[in-house]
DNA sequence: GATTTCTTTGACAACGATGTCTAATCGTTA
DNA sequence: TAACGATTAGACATCGTTGTCAAAGAAATC
């Protein structure tokens, strides 16, 4: 130790505190507050004792970006996450678990909506990428051409939700989409019905079209052609849902089931049954799970995501990458779980 | 100019470039990089063209967090969200609107949930302040004792959701609680009911107390003495609400009408409604409008507040004190809107 | 043609922290 | 008692950027 004076004296202006301001004040070396803050070990007893008195005097805070600069490996402890939107709820809960798991690890997050819309995907993935954070979640719904990413964070860590990564060596956890599909089938299927109808959402979406593989392989499985199974596609909200879902109903040859592959679409086809008085005859399986689901007249037989459960997942990845896990990235597959509640388990006129 | 040469070359890795790469490429000073990429004035057409070349082409990325460090007024273009929960709807319908506003303006959001635990809320606090965010917003629904926040940080820039600041100064942008709920106990009277009951949430949350006094206050004005309205409070989930209501309902002199005072507890008067058979006889409005409420049976009659347009006045405050706004603060009022969808037109048996 | 002014540019020192390295101090042991 | 390793501490350079300032060159004025 050869001096005890810094090279100049911080102001201690009654603005923020830094690190200055306590090692002055305590009367230490600044890195010796540097240690302290971090829990570094090598600092006595003594010593920390000071330094935690001056920090509370003061109340300072350490600065994680500031730090970040120059920290080994960069970290800044925040992580960008892409939703399609924080106001969905099937979003929030993923967002919610990913939090908790975060949280704990003193990771905070960047959470952005999506909504579709690739340029804006484009710009997000930039502000992400400009604020250095040590990770990224991706839940995109529509099939985005080119996940770009610069080749420089390539080896960013990264994990997809409900989407297998393109041109990108990532993690992804998904719903089994093809399964649970098939399983609403296969329950229909077992209640007596031979004519269901498939609404489903925006061809372009991967999980949609995963879910009437699964629904069509299905019923192929119980030898009814496909070719004989009603479907509207490129449904996106509740009205167009609604007015297909009529449409269909009022047809010549109406379905006795019908298998909905989202959440809008249900609900579109919800009311639909209600607006022709066949709710308690229409048979109605939907994929997702919602708020008052039981509380319907019949109430609604679904496949249930489980959004935090890949929430937990998807964190438990996203850790290990940063930690340095270098395993050639794999999918998971988080199962899904149909739940009866009686609109599923309506028998077929006889 | 006195030399064209850097103190130092950069290694030029294939890892993230920084401003100096691009300085070099261009064959420029690192300053001037700098004014293009924030667009200063002072630049000659032909130097922008070559420096905008150069990023382009080692694809760099500003990095925000670094700049932050010595722009001026130490702007982070970040700010911090303090939610109930991001999982709840309510806040993510704040969380997104929030989130256009703020995104336009190149300044991302970090959400935390708070979950009514004072513990989390400290140390929240902490992680956004130790992130040097440019404003806080803060949404918090127990009344938790002290908002702590730091003598030096008490010009930072805050606002309030649904709760006047208590020992800071800071705006408040808050749903017309009180007369929301007077609006609901007028509707239920106006259609003959007198025996009206308040189901309510924790007394502890400051919103819960003004709906609470809204309600009373307006069927003391019609002249009911409050003594003998049934009050059931402190219900914060669905079950608890349940058996409340059962309880009444099932009572020596049950009330004819219910107004419930939040999402969960107008849930769990729903069900109970139902186990007894009585939701076509009893009436019930409900504070906070939700998903399905047309499709109940019957619609269920509510108080919604507005989320989005609470979560744009939030993001203009919050604008207008980053940029410098003194003002002394206010409470900004958004006001709640009746939605009649049936149930709160049920009127009381003849 | 000589000033003066304006425009364009870069060197340099910060910002607040941490990694590296070296120095002082303290026990321990030969 | 001297030598040594272990422990504790601080000086310093540095992370990637921006504010300040001064200098070079071009344009405008006399």
């Amino acid at each position: 130790m050869t001096t005890m004076s810094n090279r100049y004296q911080p102001p201690l202006s009654p603005n923020r505190p830094t690190m200055r301001h306590v090692a002055t004040l305590a009367g230490v070396g600044i890195k010796t507050v540097s240690r302290v803050m971090n829990e570094e070990a090598g600092v006595s007893e003594a010593t920390r004792t000071k330094v935690l008195e001056a920090s509370r005097q003061l109340n300072y805070q350490l600065d994680v970006t500031a730090g970040s600069l120059r920290r080994a490996g960069r970290r800044t402890l925040s992580v960008g996450l892409l939703l399609p939107s924080v106001s969905n709820p099937f979003s929030g809960e993923i967002n919610r678990a990913l939090e908790d798991a975060l949280s704990a690890r003193g990771i905070a997050v960047f959470a952005a909506s999506l909504d579709d819309d690739p340029q804006r995907e484009q710009s997000i993935i930039a502000a992400f990428l400009g604020r250095r954070v040590d990770g990224l979640v991706l839940t995109p719904i529509a099939k985005n051409q080119s996940y770009t990413i610069p080749e420089h964070s390539r080896d960013l860590p990264m994990v997809f939700i409900d989407r297998e990564p393109v041109g990108v060596d990532a993690d992804a956890v998904v719903t089994d989409n093809a399964i649970g599909a098939a399983k609403a089938a296969a329950h229909l299927l077992a209640h007596g019905h031979t004519k269901i109808a498939y609404l489903g959402d925006r061809t372009d979406i991967q999980t949609a079209r995963e879910r009437k593989r699964g629904f069509l392989e299905e019923i192929g499985r119980a030898g009814i052609p496909s070719s004989s199974v009603p479907i509207r596609e490129n449904l996106h909200d509740e009205e167009t849902a609604r007015q297909a879902a009529i449409e269909l109903l009022t047809s010549e040859n109406p379905p006795t089931a019908i298998f909905s592959s989202q959440n809008l679409v249900t609900f579109g086809t919800m009311r639909a049954l209600k607006e022709l008085g066949k709710n308690r005859e229409v048979a109605l399986v939907g994929f997702d799970d919602f708020t008052l689901a039981d509380m319907m007249d019949p109430g609604v037989t679904v496949i249930a995501q489980h959004p935090d459960r890949i929430g937990v997942r998807t964190a438990e990845r996203l850790l290990a990458r940063i930690d340095g896990d270098q395993e050639p990235p794999r999918t998971y597959v988080v199962p899904s779980e149909l739940i009866q509640r009686g609109s599923g388990e309506i028998r077929p006129p006889a």
